[in-house]
DNA sequence: TTTAGTCATTAACCAGTGTTAATGATGGTA
DNA sequence: TACCATCATTAACACTGGTTAATGACTAAA
């Protein structure tokens, strides 16, 4: 078994046959990315997907004025794709980019499809992470819609704590959905309550 | 068959055995929800999901300031209930209200749950499902982060067009994530360059 | 018909944000 | 060292949106 930590992870969902397994490892490929480096950029089709060893990702995609809107931070164990392109089967509107060096599992799409009709387990995976990349779009929507800019980004620090000091101030301010600017106003003024 | 309609747009997603959907059938209720009365309200236990056959419901919570917020609308062929909370088996956060005289089919959750282990074509359902809503978060995701409100107004008529003049104007603003006042002077703004 | 309730609109005021621009800090590179 | 790029901070200004309140339209109930 070449990825025990990857397995392990898997098995916490559903059940996986080693014979199964075995064969989805074997399509496996590793891949590094040097930081600055794009797993996706938009319009790239999405052939393939990948699963984080070690470093961050950002997902971002570009509006009518070039301007950047990050989506979401991607790091250990995460998924990493084009999720929703690759469910639509349309090119890529995200860019993927790594923030550090890092390391990924990479598996093609067409490779990974036959499972779902080679065991159960796979339809069960695919719903699993289905369901969780749903929850966490849930989670950023009430957040959206109940909280201000210093709450969201104190929830920002809950959630990507780790990262904190490994993401500039600005991308966190694209993730939150304002301004640099508008961050660390909101910052100092909280600091100056305290 | 009791609903060939629903039947149908389940096939659509994968194929359904006969005596797989019989015993699906065997465990669905039928219930009418008049206008303003509510399929879940925050703090109920959640123990059933429904379809719609007809009418509209909204979907929304409170804060802690007593301020609603408005998730989504749902309508003819939707599912209906507090998926969130049915993922994670916690008490509904979400308030789920009738809009107006409507018909739905039921079904309890542990009467579904069992059916994941009977034939594979539950678990794709399930699947399909839970990316089916998770498209739909990363499209309101995708609005928040790029879109202002009058465009946001814009998208709002486009999905849920038919039910424009259904629904009071300031639940549209408090989908949209403003105050009625804001949507108000918005529209009446862009009436004005027209 | 009268009354009460719901709702959209508008005005006035204020807090917060976007925008632009200037400044200073930091870190990497020639 | 000097130079460059990136980034956080702050200021000034215009504008948007939140809040409150008043008004009028409409509907349903008494």
């Amino acid at each position: 078994m070449k990825y025990p930590q990857l397995y392990q992870q898997f098995s916490q969902w559903t059940n996986i046959p080693t014979d199964q397994w075995s064969m989805f490892e074997s399509k496996l490929m590793e891949r590094i990315f040097s930081k600055g480096e794009y797993f996706l950029q938009a319009g790239d089709k999405v052939l393939e997907f990948g699963i984080i060893l070690n470093g961050i990702f950002r997902l971002y995609y570009t509006d009518k004025n070039g301007k950047e809107h990050i989506k979401t931070f991607r790091k250990n164990g995460d998924l990493l794709g084009a999720y929703a392109e690759m469910l639509m089967n349309i090119p890529s509107r995200t860019y993927i980019q790594a923030m550090e060096s890092s390391k990924i599992i990479l598996i093609n799409k067409d490779d990974f499809y036959p499972f779902y009709t080679k065991h159960v387990c796979w339809q069960i995976l695919g719903r699993i992470a289905a369901e969780r990349h749903f929850l966490s779009k849930e989670q950023r929507e009430f957040e959206f819609l109940q909280l201000d800019v210093i709450e969201r980004y104190q929830k920002f620090c809950d959630e990507f704590d780790c990262l904190i000091g490994k993401i500039p101030q600005h991308q966190i301010a694209s993730y939150l959905g304002v301004t640099p600017v508008a961050l660390s106003r909101v910052l100092s003024r909280s600091r100056k309550v305290k």
